[in-house]
DNA sequence: GCCGTTTTCGGCCCGACTGTTTTCAGTCG
């Protein structure tokens, strides 16, 4: 039997889903199936363990059907149901759904009209002028098709968010500008701050819609014009990020924000409790709904906060709208208070020339003050690091020698704590001994090597290595580099428990490559008890900017100014790294 | 397939845009 994981669950249940639509199925049924994916992926507890007992009774949108599959899953690894759809199709018509303008109906008519089961086939079907053939189909049709297929090829899907931002804002500035513009902000799920984005999405008040949309369409960043309407215009830029700008009357804006800013699932549970209070909401606005009996008046609505307060919900923070308890918790009057760029005062885990950094330590200390921290901590790499130039014991304590030094200079504008990014060796033992990193204020132990473990093997090399007096917190919990390798499999619900019992810190690595450990760990580690440091992990100066990043995962993960090391005052964070571990 | 202080049956979000049509289906968000 394979082994069965939440993602084996969530897959299987979104296959069946695009399987049925193929088909041509009742769409309700599908999106039952989608519905369930999603609630089995976001779910809070262990919903494979639950799923193999058959305990899946009274988890809402998880009825009877999807309890019976998921238990059959679960218990044998396999379904049935799953195995049968599957074979009525080939494998390569999933690859189908991938391309833009292509949705369940078309894939279907491909492949029941000319047999197509892969994008190769797709691409020589186009060339050969079958497609345009098809009824629904027509020249303009293929010819997107073929476009579609050769920007595949040719550029990402998703983007990391420093690319996102900067295009982001070099954008929003142009609106802002605009003398039509009366409000302005970008949405979608770069305002939600996600790891990675799909396109990027921006709202704009304004008195002149069919204006802006045109005028938008003539950007300089635009290098291809998707659509174009009179509220609505989609281009794409030169790395191949789609850009959608929705234009709409400054009554209508914070709802339009709003609507836009997702996630679709927090907008739909949010929706439901409107139409439990009697009133529909869209993108537009507030309405009666249902029957119209006596309709109060509807409160006027001037932004965002407006809105969750005629639901009855304190206001939401973007970050938070995953709907994974935020309702309930502004409900209650009960969100947490998130941490914000501001309270940072300092910044642990960056790099210096001594190993593989592109700047001094007196260059590194300079641009630390230039940001107004108070103090920084440097880890440069350890030996077993050779290809980052790892510092071994000799060069170690020379640098820490010269941060003494520094300290003694400077110490009263910016106090560097020495620290040492020490590699966790493949049997979860570190690469200094005890009575070196004695020596130092805190250290930030990382896995760089032997990534390939299993998952037991490797929970258990991380459990060794925060069960060292001396490791202050873990560096990049499972070394993932967004859309480029996964991390390494680690059992993050016995690592979170085991730094709570050791008092680990578990960084939030701020670096768009990694932002590791994930946000969605993060409210449950807290509520543990475990403290997070925000660390740029920067090898030049301009990366301290990465701590943005980084306070937008803390804000996913419901974190507030208390469960984070590096918003303390220097004399605190003192105090702090002298106590024994045990009693931080 | 799921759900129920309107319902155990009959609902389930919907508006904008494009392309293929000749009044609308499909896709996207």
């Amino acid at each position: 039997m394979s082994h069965v994981t939440r993602e084996t669950l969530t897959s299987v249940l979104e296959e069946i889903a695009l399987l049925l639509e193929l088909k041509g199925e009742n769409p309700f049924k599908i999106r039952a199936y989608r519905q369930g994916a999603e609630i089995v992926g976001s779910f809070d507890g262990d919903i494979v363990a639950r799923a193999r007992d058959n305990d899946l009774d009274g988890i809402k949108g998880i009825g009877a059907a999807l309890q019976d599959k998921l238990h059959e899953l679960a218990s044998t690894g396999e379904l049935e149901f799953h195995q049968k759809l599957r074979a009525e199709y080939p494998a390569g018509i999933f690859d189908l759904f991938d391309v833009e303008g292509l949705g369940p109906k078309k894939v279907a008519a491909l492949y029941n009209k000319l047999g197509i089961d892969s994008l190769p086939a797709l691409k020589q079907a186009c060339e050969d002028g079958k497609v345009a053939e098809l009824s629904g189909f027509g020249k303009k049709t293929e010819q997107k098709i073929l476009e579609a297929l050769a920007r595949r090829e040719k550029f990402a899907d998703r983007f990391r968010l420093h690319t996102a931002t900067h295009a982001a804002e070099t954008i929003l500035e142009a609106l802002r500008d605009h003398p039509k513009v009366l409000r302005a902000q970008y949405a979608g799920s770069l305002r939600r701050s996600r790891e990675t984005v799909g396109d990027l999405d921006f709202i704009v008040a304004t008195d002149s819609p069919a204006e802006l949309t045109e005028w938008f369409s003539r950007l300089d960043q635009a290098n291809e014009v998707i659509a174009r309407g009179d509220t609505k215009c989609s281009i794409r830029l030169d790395n191949g990020l789609q850009c959608d700008l929705r234009a709409v009357s400054n009554d209508q804006y914070p709802f339009a924000l709003q609507y836009f800013t997702g996630s679709k699932e927090h907008n739909v549970a949010l929706r439901s409790r409107a139409l439990k209070q009697g009133l529909s909401l869209n993108e537009y606005g507030f309405s009666a709904a249902g029957k119209a009996t006596q309709h109060e008046p509807i409160p006027a609505v001037h932004d965002e906060r407006d809105i969750y307060r005629t639901l009855g919900l304190d206001l939401i923070p973007p970050e938070l709208r995953e709907n994974r308890g935020e309702i309930e918790a502004a409900d209650e009057g009960v969100l947490p208070r998130l941490v914000e760029l501001e309270n940072l005062r300092g910044t642990f885990h960056n790099h210096t020339t001594a190993s593989d950094g592109h700047a001094t330590l007196e260059e590194m200390g300079g641009a630390a003050i230039e940001l107004g921290l108070r103090y920084l901590g440097i880890a440069d790499h350890s030996k077993a690091s050779f290809q980052a130039n790892g510092l071994d014991e000799e060069r170690l304590l020379k640098q820490v020698e010269e941060i003494g030094t520094w300290n003694d200079n400077h110490g009263e504008e910016l106090w560097i704590f020495s620290g040492s990014e020490v590699d966790i060796l493949k049997d979860g033992s570190l690469d200094f001994a005890d009575d070196i990193l004695a020596r130092l204020d805190y250290t930030v132990a990382s896995v760089h090597g032997s990534f390939t473990l299993d998952e037991k093997t490797m929970t258990r090399r991380l459990i060794r290595a925060m069960e060292n007096e001396h490791v202050t917190m873990l560096g990049h919990l499972t070394g993932r580099l967004l859309l480029r390798r996964d991390g390494y499999a680690v059992n993050h619900e016995k690592i979170i428990d085991c730094a709570a019992e050791t008092g680990t810190i578990i960084e939030i690595n701020c670096n768009p490559h990694r932002l590791d450990m994930d946000w969605r760990w993060w409210r449950k580690a807290r509520d543990r008890g475990v403290l997070t440091s925000l660390n740029p992990d920067a090898h030049r100066p301009e990366q301290f900017q990465f701590l943005k990043f980084g306070i937008g995962v803390a804000r996913k993960g419901w974190l507030r100014k208390e469960d984070v090391l590096n918003t303390f005052p220097l004399e605190e964070v003192k105090e702090f790294l002298g106590k024994p571990k045990k009693q931080r």
